[in-house]
RNA sequence: GCGGGUGUGGCGGAAUUGGCAGACGCGCUAGACUUAGGAUCUAGUGUCUUCGACGUGGGGGUUCAAGUCCCUCCACCCGCACCA
């Protein structure tokens, strides 16, 4: 008989919450073990199959840990500000807070029928004001120590829909909603300056036990490069500009320098004749979107502005081009263009016939630039000398000369960090009418979202907040001048950043976190979720961390010590999962089919959990069948425990099965190779089957084991076998070496490699006695018939080779 | 182009230090039980011209022994993308 999954779990689901069994205490003796997911967005589709695939890995960590004796932090809660209910309550005319928390209670309900052991008292919402009051007081930190701070950049903004957009809901230039064109338009802005963390957010990296490409992914967006800056006078101009470059050894093979299209100098500098043609092509670029400007397949172009640049090592004149393969936003926005042994100067010279001077020894510049190393020539004082110590030479040079200086450039740029979005946190500032700015007094905070029904556009590129007059006007009361409260709201990684602190004092009202509380929980040991937060997210919250850490508000220097990424489940055609493509697996459809216990299951054998892998219905039902085989070895069709199980058996022939699963799971869950440690207890419950009897002591260890994946049934079991306390604190079964160890081993005989014979031997056989055996072996003897033996290699335990011809 | 990764039966996937390739599951085949079965149980299941040979993307190499180490090529996936 198959059991009742529907009847056992909300049995034990309601258990758990009227008991709260997965209560974690912050003042404990245990070790502490932080087991953290990356928290969803409550979005009005509900939860998808992906999400229980890290859920579930965690939740078999947490309760592993808790099996073994630590205290698990293990909380959920909800990245619940966004864009898509902002769309929504534009579209209906809706409060986005209801519609948020209808959608919370519905990814709760979920979560919660999936069985996962949450401390429900610690559920956080970034929406609730006394959470982002503490969101809202990071800023006005970051405020104080100079680290936030306005200025104008270029941003999406969308004429039709009055409104600015954030860079994923523009598409090939257009807006998402309603296709309207888009144009980039420089606002003043928030941002926050995150470059000021550039190199401890590179090296500290090195500590974690993350995965490499991640680590590679994040290195890749900060970008560090080291070089120098070198300044050049402009020939007829009291002007100079700067330009950046990992190359000062090439100096003497500048040939031209490039400005960048938005660069400042390129008004003053344009020549009369050459006016014209500039102001033309900086019109065409600006019409470009970004997309179009990056496209890499596309030819270079770029026109001369009538300008020389003085190369300040040889006092040579460099015709000065605009050209946008070079970017306003990295490094100083300017170039000194190295075409003999760089290849996209190359490419240009080589278009626009500009002279190309090598400088360096080894490659043929009539075909490429050669990027390699060698000794210099052309180079004046440079020449002999190999790249490194020419560079630094150059350096020494430039800085005696006092025309450039040593410098590190990163790619990482601060980060833009106001929205103009109504469902975000207020960014707590006050613009007075004297034009100054002030930030607001800590003990006012949270400055709370007002209730409206005018979530509309302002029209102006102002949030739908300037539109709220009774919440934008402010009066200071000590000298009655009028303010305006700052309109623009917080990107939705605001939230993210720090929640994982107030998971660990949720109520507190006097900090975001109490400090000896977040000194027994931190760092996160281990941190799951999708890689496509790889570097947004991480880098964002390792940031505000360290910030943290460096105004003593937390602890540690990183947040979050293991980190894992969770693959993708595919549709059953192999493709990604979505609505269009109608492959979209519910959750719920398969709670109710097939209960939460096997869709836990079934996610965690599907594969590596790294693994993008395609969902199979019939490998669900293979899961369901597993736990159904479980059942009926354990329970009789009356509900008993099967006559099998035997109280102090002596059959000992599961010992050796069942240490063996002990220490394959133990090990494999540890690893987070939930597939491998499955297939085990599916190993031993065919070995089970076998046996006469299974002593009670088995039984109850693989029930344990079982029961961080399949947690409903295993307590059903567990109540089953006469116990009547929840097993989520039973300890965890602890394995016998010595039971692994046979006294008769198998080893294989082979002749060239190849295995033609095996024999049973005692394990300890030595050496010469295995070689002995081995040639004595009729089969064998076959085998070598007409041969001579030359070699012969035995490995004690494992195999004879025998090498014959 | 650069960085990271993957390639194993019909399918998902296993294989410490190089040491019996294909664990476990799905699917499939046969049998048992059954009025019936998409239930359950038992046995089988890499390929082939079944003595035996061949097999871990292709080719080459090291080794007594290679999925695993080295060289080379191919395919696919992810990230970045004119970063000076």
């Amino acid at each position: 008989m198959s059991f009742d999954h529907k009847k056992i779990e909300k049995k034990w689901r309601n258990y758990w919450l009227e008991n709260k069994t997965f209560k974690s205490k912050s003042d404990t003796n245990k070790d502490k073990y932080y087991v953290l997911d990356m928290f969803p967005y409550p979005s009005g589709a509900g939860l998808h199959v992906g999400h229980p695939e890290g859920y579930t890995a965690t939740d078999i960590i947490s309760r592993m840990k808790r099996m073994q004796g630590y205290e698990v932090l293990h909380p959920i809660g909800w990245d619940a500000f966004g864009l898509p209910a902002e769309q929504y309550a534009l579209d209906t005319g809706n409060d986005p807070e209801e519609f948020t928390k209808k959608n919370i209670d519905t990814f709760r309900r979920q979560i919660q029928e999936l069985g996962f052991s949450y401390d429900w008292d610690r559920e956080v919402n970034t929406t609730d004001p006394a959470y982002y009051k503490w969101t809202q007081w990071i800023f006005l930190k970051l405020y104080e120590k100079g680290l936030a701070y306005i200025d104008e950049v270029p941003v999406n903004w969308c004429p039709a829909l009055g409104t600015v957009l954030a860079n994923e809901e523009v598409i090939d230039g257009k807006s998402e909603r309603g296709g309207h064109p888009v144009e980039r338009r420089p606002m003043k802005q928030w941002m926050l300056k995150i470059t000021a963390y550039a190199d401890r957010l590179l090296e500290d990296l090195e500590g974690l036990d993350w995965p490499e490409s991640i680590k590679d992914m994040q290195r890749n967006w900060i970008g560090r490069s080291e070089g120098a800056e070198v300044h050049f006078a402009i020939d007829g101009f009291n002007e100079t500009f700067t330009v950046f470059t990992t190359r000062p050894d090439t100096l003497f093979g500048a040939t031209y320098a490039v400005m960048a299209p938005e660069h400042p100098l390129i008004t003053k500098i344009v020549s009369e004749e050459q006016q014209s043609r500039v102001s033309e092509y900086i019109k065409a670029v600006q019409a470009k979107s970004d997309l179009e400007r990056t496209d890499l397949a596309k030819e270079k172009t770029g026109v001369f502005t009538g300008a020389y640049a003085v190369n300040p090592v040889n006092g040579e004149k460099l015709p000065i081009w605009v050209a946008d393969y070079v970017l306003m936003s990295y490094g100083s926005g300017a170039i000194m263009a190295v075409p003999a042994h760089d290849e996209r100067d190359y490419e240009f010279a080589r278009k626009y016939n500009l002279s190309i001077i090598p400088v360096v020894e080894g490659g043929d510049t009539n075909e490429a630039a050669y990027i390699g190393d060698g000794s210099h020539i052309n180079s004046g004082f440079l020449d002999g000398l190999d790249t490194p110590a020419a560079i630094q030479k150059a350096i020494d040079w430039l800085e005696d000369h006092q025309k450039g200086e040593r410098k590190v450039t990163y790619r990482l740029r601060d980060w833009l960090f106001s929205r103009q979005r109504y469902w975000g946190e207020p960014i707590p500032i006050i613009h007075w009418e004297d034009g100054t700015t002030s930030a607001v007094n800590e003990e006012d905070l949270p400055i709370e979202l007002p209730k409206t029904k005018e979530i509309k556009p302002s029209g102006t590129g102002e949030s739908p907040l300037a539109n709220i007059e009774d919440w934008v006007n402010v009066v200071d009361p000590a000298t009655g001048k009028k303010g305006r409260r700052e309109t623009n709201t917080m990107p939705q990684w605001a939230g993210s950043c720090w929640y994982f602190l107030r998971y660990v004092d949720p109520d507190n009202t006097q900090a975001l976190a109490d400090y000896d509380k977040l000194q027994k929980w931190l760092p996160v040991d281990t941190y799951i979720g999708g890689a496509e937060h790889a570097v947004l997210h991480l880098l964002y919250a390792r940031f505000w961390h360290k910030f943290l850490y460096d105004i003593g508000a937390v602890p540690t220097k990183e947040p979050f010590q293991k980190l894992y990424n969770q693959g993708m489940i595919l549709g059953e055609n192999n493709e990604k999962m979505s609505k269009s493509k109608g492959n979209v697996v519910n959750p719920d459809e398969i709670v109710a089919s097939h209960g939460a216990d096997t869709l836990r299951l079934y996610e965690m054998f599907m594969g590596p959990l790294d693994a993008a892998v395609a969902w199979s219905t019939n490998g669900l039902d293979g899961a369901r069948r597993f736990l159904d085989r479980v059942w009926r070895l354990f329970v009789t069709d009356e509900g008993m425990a099967s006559e099998k199980i035997v109280d102090g058996s002596t059959d000992n022939s599961l010992e050796k099965s069942y240490h063996e699963t002990v220490k394959k799971v133990t090990e494999n869950f540890e690893a987070l190779r939930f597939n491998t440690g499955i297939s085990q207890m599916m190993v031993f419950i065919n070995d089970a089957y076998k046996a006469e009897e299974i002593p009670k002591t088995f039984a109850e260890g693989f029930i344990k084991i079982l029961s961080p994946v399949a947690p409903h049934i295993a307590e059903e079991l567990w109540e089953t076998l006469g116990h009547n306390q929840t097993l989520a604190y039973q300890s965890w079964p602890a394995f016998d070496e010595a039971k692994l160890i046979e006294n008769e081993v198998e080893v294989a005989i082979q002749v060239m490699g190849k295995v033609r014979a095996k024999m049973m031997v005692p394990k300890d056989t030595s050496k010469d006695d295995l070689e002995k055996q081995a040639l004595e072996l009729e089969s064998i003897q076959d085998w070598l018939e007409g041969k001579t033996v030359r070699k012969v290699i035995a490995v004690p335990g494992k195999l004879v080779n025998i090498v014959a011809n």
